[in-house]
DNA sequence: CGGGATCCTAAGCGATACTG
DNA sequence: CAGTATCGCTTAGGATCCCG
Protein backbone atom coordinates (compact mmCIF):
# COMPACT_ATOMS: atom_id res chain seq x y z
CA UNK A 1 0.00 0.00 0.00
CA UNK A 2 1.03 3.73 -0.56
CA UNK A 3 -0.10 6.95 0.53
CA UNK A 4 0.49 9.76 -1.49
CA UNK A 5 0.17 14.14 0.04
CA UNK A 6 -2.89 13.77 -2.31
CA UNK A 7 -4.45 10.61 -1.03
CA UNK A 8 -4.83 12.61 2.25
CA UNK A 9 -7.32 15.04 2.82
CA UNK A 10 -5.46 18.67 3.42
CA UNK A 11 -8.62 19.45 5.75
CA UNK A 12 -7.22 18.96 8.87
CA UNK A 13 -6.20 21.84 10.71
CA UNK A 14 -3.31 22.29 12.89
CA UNK A 15 -2.30 25.61 14.22
CA UNK A 16 -5.09 27.36 15.99
CA UNK A 17 -7.46 24.73 17.84
CA UNK A 18 -7.34 21.17 15.98
CA UNK A 19 -10.42 19.22 15.90
CA UNK A 20 -7.90 15.88 15.98
CA UNK A 21 -6.52 17.27 19.17
CA UNK A 22 -9.63 17.91 20.77
CA UNK A 23 -10.50 14.44 20.86
CA UNK A 24 -7.53 12.91 21.76
CA UNK A 25 -7.15 15.12 24.61
CA UNK A 26 -10.96 13.67 25.17
CA UNK A 27 -10.39 10.02 24.61
CA UNK A 28 -6.58 9.57 24.08
CA UNK A 29 -6.44 8.95 28.27
CA UNK A 30 -5.43 5.52 29.19
CA UNK A 31 -8.52 4.06 29.77
CA UNK A 32 -11.67 5.87 27.64
CA UNK A 33 -10.85 3.69 24.57
CA UNK A 34 -11.17 0.67 26.48
CA UNK A 35 -14.25 1.65 27.99
CA UNK A 36 -15.85 3.20 24.76
CA UNK A 37 -14.84 -0.30 22.92
CA UNK A 38 -16.36 -2.71 25.85
CA UNK A 39 -19.49 -0.82 25.85
CA UNK A 40 -19.35 -0.38 21.74
CA UNK A 41 -20.37 -4.52 22.35
CA UNK A 42 -22.71 -4.31 25.38
CA UNK A 43 -24.14 -2.36 28.13
CA UNK A 44 -21.79 -3.10 31.25
CA UNK A 45 -22.49 -2.62 34.89
CA UNK A 46 -20.07 -0.53 37.02
CA UNK A 47 -18.41 -4.07 38.43
CA UNK A 48 -18.16 -5.74 34.88
CA UNK A 49 -16.21 -2.56 33.50
CA UNK A 50 -14.18 -2.78 36.34
CA UNK A 51 -13.12 -6.91 36.43
CA UNK A 52 -12.79 -6.74 32.16
CA UNK A 53 -10.47 -3.93 31.76
CA UNK A 54 -7.90 -5.40 34.41
CA UNK A 55 -5.56 -2.97 35.57
CA UNK A 56 -8.18 -0.07 36.04
CA UNK A 57 -8.67 1.09 39.52
CA UNK A 58 -12.16 2.44 40.38
CA UNK A 59 -11.12 5.46 41.12
CA UNK A 60 -10.25 5.98 37.40
CA UNK A 61 -13.30 3.86 36.31
CA UNK A 62 -15.31 6.30 38.18
CA UNK A 63 -13.46 9.56 36.82
CA UNK A 64 -13.33 8.36 33.02
CA UNK A 65 -16.98 7.63 33.22
CA UNK A 66 -18.27 10.07 34.22
CA UNK A 67 -15.90 12.53 31.75
CA UNK A 68 -17.43 10.14 28.73
CA UNK A 69 -20.95 10.64 30.54
CA UNK A 70 -20.38 14.24 30.51
CA UNK A 71 -19.67 13.98 26.76
CA UNK A 72 -22.45 12.81 25.87
CA UNK A 73 -20.66 9.49 24.78
CA UNK A 74 -21.91 7.14 27.45
CA UNK A 75 -25.15 6.93 29.33
CA UNK A 76 -25.52 5.58 32.87
CA UNK A 77 -28.51 4.46 34.51
CA UNK A 78 -28.66 4.12 37.96
CA UNK A 79 -31.35 1.01 39.08
CA UNK A 80 -32.69 2.08 43.04
CA UNK A 81 -32.23 -1.88 43.89
CA UNK A 82 -30.67 -3.04 46.98
CA UNK A 83 -27.67 -3.53 46.43
CA UNK A 84 -27.53 -0.91 43.72
CA UNK A 85 -27.00 -1.47 40.27
CA UNK A 86 -25.62 0.69 37.57
CA UNK A 87 -25.89 0.21 33.65
CA UNK A 88 -23.61 2.25 31.64
CA UNK A 89 -24.29 2.30 27.78
CA UNK A 90 -23.11 3.45 24.48
CA UNK A 91 -24.93 6.74 23.09
CA UNK A 92 -25.89 7.24 19.73
CA UNK A 93 -22.80 9.36 19.38
CA UNK A 94 -20.71 6.89 21.48
CA UNK A 95 -21.36 4.04 18.95
CA UNK A 96 -20.29 6.47 15.91
CA UNK A 97 -16.65 6.94 18.02
CA UNK A 98 -16.57 3.10 17.37
CA UNK A 99 -15.84 3.38 13.31
CA UNK A 100 -12.70 5.77 13.59
CA UNK A 101 -11.90 4.10 16.16
CA UNK A 102 -11.62 0.93 14.63
CA UNK A 103 -9.64 2.71 11.54
CA UNK A 104 -7.01 3.60 14.31
CA UNK A 105 -7.42 -0.27 15.40
CA UNK A 106 -6.73 -1.30 11.82
CA UNK A 107 -3.94 0.42 11.54
CA UNK A 108 -2.27 -0.75 14.83
CA UNK A 109 -2.58 -3.81 13.56
CA UNK A 110 -1.34 -3.52 9.91
CA UNK A 111 1.90 -1.64 11.28
CA UNK A 112 2.34 -2.96 14.79
CA UNK A 113 4.98 -5.30 14.06
CA UNK A 114 7.09 -2.66 11.55
CA UNK A 115 7.00 -0.13 14.82
CA UNK A 116 8.53 -3.10 16.83
CA UNK A 117 11.44 -3.46 14.00
CA UNK A 118 11.82 -0.16 13.48
CA UNK A 119 12.46 0.50 17.33
CA UNK A 120 14.66 -2.44 17.88
CA UNK A 121 16.80 -1.37 14.67
CA UNK A 122 16.89 2.35 15.86
CA UNK A 123 17.54 1.39 19.49
CA UNK A 124 20.86 -0.90 18.28
CA UNK A 125 21.86 1.69 16.09
CA UNK A 126 22.24 4.11 19.22
CA UNK A 127 23.60 1.95 21.87
CA UNK A 128 25.96 0.53 19.28
CA UNK B 1 -26.61 8.77 10.75
CA UNK B 2 -27.20 5.62 12.80
CA UNK B 3 -24.76 2.89 13.58
CA UNK B 4 -25.33 -0.42 15.32
CA UNK B 5 -23.27 -2.93 17.15
CA UNK B 6 -23.04 -4.75 14.09
CA UNK B 7 -22.21 -2.00 11.69
CA UNK B 8 -18.87 -1.63 14.04
CA UNK B 9 -16.05 -4.22 13.56
CA UNK B 10 -15.84 -6.37 16.66
CA UNK B 11 -12.44 -7.30 15.54
CA UNK B 12 -11.72 -4.89 18.50
CA UNK B 13 -9.12 -6.36 20.89
CA UNK B 14 -9.49 -5.25 24.40
CA UNK B 15 -8.73 -6.74 27.63
CA UNK B 16 -5.06 -8.21 27.46
CA UNK B 17 -2.38 -5.58 24.76
CA UNK B 18 -5.09 -3.77 22.85
CA UNK B 19 -3.03 -1.98 19.63
CA UNK B 20 -5.49 0.27 20.05
CA UNK B 21 -4.11 1.82 22.86
CA UNK B 22 -0.58 1.25 21.52
CA UNK B 23 -1.21 3.82 18.99
CA UNK B 24 -2.46 6.06 21.70
CA UNK B 25 0.44 5.48 23.91
CA UNK B 26 2.32 6.23 20.79
CA UNK B 27 0.31 9.07 18.96
CA UNK B 28 -1.88 10.34 21.74
CA UNK B 29 0.37 12.82 23.62
CA UNK B 30 0.53 16.22 23.12
CA UNK B 31 2.33 17.10 20.01
CA UNK B 32 2.45 13.96 17.93
CA UNK B 33 -0.67 14.36 15.84
CA UNK B 34 0.14 18.14 14.92
CA UNK B 35 3.52 17.23 13.97
CA UNK B 36 2.53 14.17 12.21
CA UNK B 37 -0.15 16.03 10.15
CA UNK B 38 2.02 18.97 9.23
CA UNK B 39 4.82 16.80 7.88
CA UNK B 40 2.19 14.92 6.40
CA UNK B 41 1.64 18.21 4.18
CA UNK B 42 5.52 18.41 3.08
CA UNK B 43 8.74 18.43 4.82
CA UNK B 44 9.73 20.49 7.18
CA UNK B 45 12.81 21.56 9.37
CA UNK B 46 13.09 22.02 13.13
CA UNK B 47 12.72 25.71 12.69
CA UNK B 48 9.86 25.67 10.86
CA UNK B 49 7.63 23.04 12.74
CA UNK B 50 8.68 25.04 16.14
CA UNK B 51 7.21 28.05 14.79
CA UNK B 52 4.73 26.67 13.08
CA UNK B 53 2.97 24.70 16.40
CA UNK B 54 3.16 27.46 18.26
CA UNK B 55 2.94 26.69 21.84
CA UNK B 56 5.55 24.18 21.73
CA UNK B 57 8.52 23.90 23.79
CA UNK B 58 11.75 23.10 22.18
CA UNK B 59 12.40 20.67 24.15
CA UNK B 60 8.82 18.66 23.57
CA UNK B 61 9.53 19.13 20.02
CA UNK B 62 12.85 17.60 20.32
CA UNK B 63 11.36 14.73 22.48
CA UNK B 64 8.60 14.21 20.17
CA UNK B 65 10.38 13.95 16.99
CA UNK B 66 13.09 11.84 18.65
CA UNK B 67 10.24 9.24 19.34
CA UNK B 68 8.07 9.36 16.27
CA UNK B 69 12.05 8.87 14.40
CA UNK B 70 12.28 6.01 16.97
CA UNK B 71 9.38 4.35 15.85
CA UNK B 72 9.89 4.80 12.09
CA UNK B 73 6.88 7.49 11.24
CA UNK B 74 9.56 10.38 10.89
CA UNK B 75 13.23 10.42 9.34
CA UNK B 76 15.53 12.79 10.34
CA UNK B 77 18.06 14.17 7.80
CA UNK B 78 20.68 16.18 9.17
CA UNK B 79 22.89 18.18 6.34
CA UNK B 80 26.47 19.04 7.44
CA UNK B 81 25.97 22.52 6.21
CA UNK B 82 26.70 25.23 8.79
CA UNK B 83 23.95 26.85 10.42
CA UNK B 84 22.91 22.95 10.26
CA UNK B 85 19.52 22.31 8.77
CA UNK B 86 17.71 19.37 10.00
CA UNK B 87 14.85 18.09 7.98
CA UNK B 88 12.08 15.78 9.07
CA UNK B 89 9.72 13.82 6.99
CA UNK B 90 7.41 11.16 7.41
CA UNK B 91 8.18 7.98 6.37
CA UNK B 92 6.11 5.66 4.18
CA UNK B 93 4.17 4.28 7.48
CA UNK B 94 3.79 7.79 8.64
CA UNK B 95 1.97 8.58 5.64
CA UNK B 96 -0.71 5.79 6.09
CA UNK B 97 -0.81 7.20 9.26
CA UNK B 98 -2.37 9.75 8.08
CA UNK B 99 -5.78 7.88 6.64
CA UNK B 100 -6.73 6.90 10.37
CA UNK B 101 -5.95 10.04 11.74
CA UNK B 102 -8.30 11.90 9.18
CA UNK B 103 -11.08 9.48 10.07
CA UNK B 104 -10.66 10.75 13.29
CA UNK B 105 -10.15 14.36 12.70
CA UNK B 106 -13.58 13.75 10.61
CA UNK B 107 -15.08 12.71 13.65
CA UNK B 108 -14.54 15.36 15.74
CA UNK B 109 -15.45 18.14 13.41
CA UNK B 110 -18.98 15.99 12.91
CA UNK B 111 -19.15 15.93 16.44
CA UNK B 112 -17.55 18.51 18.24
CA UNK B 113 -20.99 20.80 18.58
CA UNK B 114 -22.66 18.30 19.92
CA UNK B 115 -19.72 17.51 22.56
CA UNK B 116 -20.13 20.99 23.62
CA UNK B 117 -23.81 21.09 23.98
CA UNK B 118 -23.64 18.23 26.17
CA UNK B 119 -21.39 18.96 28.12
CA UNK B 120 -23.26 21.85 28.84
CA UNK B 121 -26.36 20.32 29.48
CA UNK B 122 -24.40 17.84 31.75
CA UNK B 123 -23.08 21.08 33.54
CA UNK B 124 -26.06 22.80 34.20
CA UNK B 125 -27.88 20.11 35.46
CA UNK B 126 -25.05 19.32 38.04
CA UNK B 127 -24.71 22.50 39.28
CA UNK B 128 -28.26 23.63 39.64
C1' DC C 1 -22.42 -2.75 44.78
C1' DG C 2 -20.99 1.55 43.28
C1' DG C 3 -18.98 4.88 44.40
C1' DG C 4 -16.45 9.44 47.31
C1' DA C 5 -12.48 11.50 49.81
C1' DT C 6 -7.78 11.66 50.71
C1' DC C 7 -2.91 10.95 50.08
C1' DC C 8 1.04 10.22 47.37
C1' DT C 9 4.09 9.22 43.45
C1' DA C 10 5.57 9.37 38.66
C1' DA C 11 5.18 11.18 34.50
C1' DG C 12 4.52 15.09 31.23
C1' DC C 13 5.62 19.27 30.14
C1' DG C 14 7.29 24.29 30.21
C1' DA C 15 11.10 27.71 31.20
C1' DT C 16 15.51 28.84 31.08
C1' DA C 17 20.34 28.62 30.21
C1' DC C 18 24.08 26.66 27.66
C1' DT C 19 26.54 24.45 23.30
C1' DG C 20 28.61 22.72 18.63
C1' DC D 1 20.24 26.58 13.76
C1' DA D 2 19.27 22.69 16.22
C1' DG D 3 19.71 20.97 19.72
C1' DT D 4 21.21 19.39 25.30
C1' DA D 5 20.87 19.90 30.40
C1' DT D 6 18.67 21.18 34.54
C1' DC D 7 14.90 22.67 37.32
C1' DG D 8 10.42 22.90 38.93
C1' DC D 9 5.56 22.80 38.40
C1' DT D 10 1.28 20.47 37.35
C1' DT D 11 -1.25 16.71 36.21
C1' DA D 12 -2.65 11.75 35.74
C1' DG D 13 -3.40 8.13 38.10
C1' DG D 14 -2.70 4.24 41.81
C1' DA D 15 -3.65 2.88 46.79
C1' DT D 16 -6.32 2.98 50.59
C1' DC D 17 -10.20 3.76 53.53
C1' DC D 18 -14.99 5.03 54.13
C1' DC D 19 -20.05 5.20 53.16
C1' DG D 20 -25.19 4.51 51.60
Amino acid sequence: MSVTHTDVPMTLKVTDDCPVRDVLDRVGDKWSVLIVVLLGRRTHRFGELHRAIEGISQRMLTLTLRALVRDGLVTRTAHATVPPRVDYELTEMGRTLLVPLSALDEWANAHRDDIRAARERHDRGTTA
